[in-house]
DNA sequence: CAGCGAGATCAAAACGATTCAAGTGGGTTA
DNA sequence: TAACCCACTTGAATCGTTTTGATCTCGCTG
């Protein structure tokens, strides 16, 4: 009685069908994929059988056949930052719609995770590819330009025409934050940047000295600390760091809320009022921004739209007629003021 | 000068190799799995030629042939609660030492979300799977189970001997929960429970009780209120339905940290005091637990060692000789007390 | 010098599906 | 009656790889 057939076995195949509905396996293949050349009795015959034998077409076989497979492959920094998988669910979404299935990898931002999985797309034939492209990206990417394999990048700007693109404008971004604090007052404000490899940390940091410019303010006024990695832990070690220095910064700008969420920690343990002895911008507005122990001011990026806007853009890419022209979508990002930025007056 | 190839192309295959090195097939396949077959020489052309090419084999070929993946599959719940994106994370890092992939999809516990993504894992032939199943998943495997291929149930008890099972005791992880509200003095305690169709929720309301029973309190004390998703939103729901009773709960226990965030939100926006006008307890202790505006006491699973423990189990299972026997790991959940749920004295 | 074994290479079959051209059979038309 | 058409079905080729057993070439031994 049980279900669980020989081991060795490979499966019922579509001959087993074929066999048990007394057809060749033409029109099994027919049944499934063209009903509308069958006679309603044949065809009748053959689905039956296929749900008696619980048949399962293989995907490897109709790839190989068909020379692609029918997923996109979506590449992202670091899936336990919410607003990659917010990405990712929009993308998901938007590929579904589209029949398409979608593969989410994780690089860790380390080149070699990405290489690896940039290989796995190329064998895996995917139709084509979502990629939030670390700096060195470009060589990486050869490998799905030499199999043709359509990509677009996510949260990054295409250099020159190489392909279509979905972005937020990093640097009115970070114009956005660091003009907010400098209206607030701040005159000593740190920016907590990610690794400066990443293209967004560097934007920001050019946003935030906009807007010293803007305010006619020195830009000393902005001391920038590198950070190793945009999570919870390095904004941690970048809190401490903080509490270190004399003097402290009034104001605090992170590259992302995970940064901000782990300085929130440290401060708020050492008895550091926010915002009143520091003021705290984050970045990306993700849920529990909002929810944090002193609610966090940050830039809103739109997560899900953006990976549905990459994922449409890939399909029409992949659709495309000859004349296929790249597309670069930027949106726009938005300030969202909370507590944790808003001193008393 | 581009890369790009012709579009109509099938891009470089293993027989342009063997044309370009000068050499059958079957030595060109050699060379990449079996170089030790090969005279030194040989092999360097070979390679030389793989490069000059930019070759990539072809997954679905290789399947066909081998009649399996080297991919695992990951069905979970919601990939945005934490959680699971850390049970997730656990998982990957166990099967890439093993060599294996791992497709990430989520069912968002919905029937037919799980039913189409377990049928896509039996169409890509994957070499075994990790389920975080609904209440009705029995049935939905059955298409894995005809296929012979292994599962492993995720954060779920396997039902008889079915399948192997990484869980975590949640009985006890409500009793836990209760039973330190109870401590604090709490008479009146809401259950936030998510769908109770869910396994998980039904247990911890099962140690809900037996923390009463312990503390010689009648059941009444604790009131279930379900609700429909297991999100943030759903907490923010739940939060301003307790704030319209009356009396209010002095307790309240969260399904899980999402819940209980949502929850925080709408008690702090009304004006509500936690701990002191409310205790909170959630369920996770995901990393934003500790940050929250009111940082939480919650009941700690252990994340990735789960999501590491299940695919090391699967692994066994897939290796396994014909005699192997399901093993049931269930982990110890840990309460972590922090300030939403110690009232002053 | 015949015979042998080892080492290197290869031809061909197989995996499971799709597709296209060709075949079948029954009915209609000239 | 022959020619043709239509609706339905099918045989065979094909996709790119791996593997198995065969072949071929040496150099060595007896």
């Amino acid at each position: 009685m049980s279900d669980r057939p020989d081991s060795r076995s490979r499966g019922v195949s579509i001959k087993d069908v074929a066999r048990a509905a007394d057809v060749s396996v033409a029109t099994v293949s027919n049944a499934l994929n063209h009903p509308e050349l069958l006679s309603a009795d044949t065809h009748a015959r053959v689905m039956r059988a296929v749900e008696k034998l619980g048949y399962v077409r293989s995907e490897s076989a109709r790839q190989l056949r068909a020379g692609q497979s029918r997923m996109l492959g979506l590449l992202v920094l670091d899936m336990r930052n919410p607003f990659f998988v917010g990405m990712a669910h929009g993308a998901e979404q938007a590929a579904r719609a589209d029949g398409l299935g979608v593969m989410l990898c994780d690089s860790s931002q380390e080149l070699a995770a990405e290489e690896f999985y940039l290989g796995l797309f190329a064998e895996q034939r995917v139709r084509g590819a979502l990629v939030t492209p670390t700096d060195s990206s470009t060589t990486s990417l050869s490998v799905l330009r030499r199999h043709g394999i359509p990509y677009v990048f996510l949260d990054r700007v295409a250099s020159g025409d190489e392909a279509c693109s979905v972005s937020v404008d990093d640097v009115t971004g970070g114009r956005l934050a660091v003009g907010h604090l400098l209206e607030q007052g701040h005159r000593d404000i740190a920016y907590l940047s990610g690794p400066m490899s990443l293209p967004q940390c560097r934007d920001r940091r050019t946003g935030a000295l906009q807007a010293c410019d803007e305010a006619g303010v020195d830009h000393d006024a902005v001391t920038v600390v590198e950070t190793e990695c945009l999570d919870v832990d390095a904004g941690r070690d970048a809190g401490s760091r903080l509490l270190g220095r004399s003097p402290r910064p009034t104001g605090v700008f992170c590259a992302n809320d995970l940064i901000a969420l782990g300085v929130l920690q440290t401060l708020v343990a050492a008895g550091v009022a926010v915002p009143d002895d520091i003021a705290l911008v984050g970045y990306d507005d993700i849920d529990f921004a909002a929810a944090a122990a002193v609610p966090l001011t940050s830039v809103r990026q739109p997560a899900a739209q953006m990976g549905a806007t990459a994922t449409e853009l890939l399909v029409r890419e992949i659709a495309g007629d000859e004349q296929h022209v790249h597309e670069n979508v930027e949106f726009a990002p938005e300030l969202v003021v909370r507590r944790s930025s808003i001193t008393r007056h």
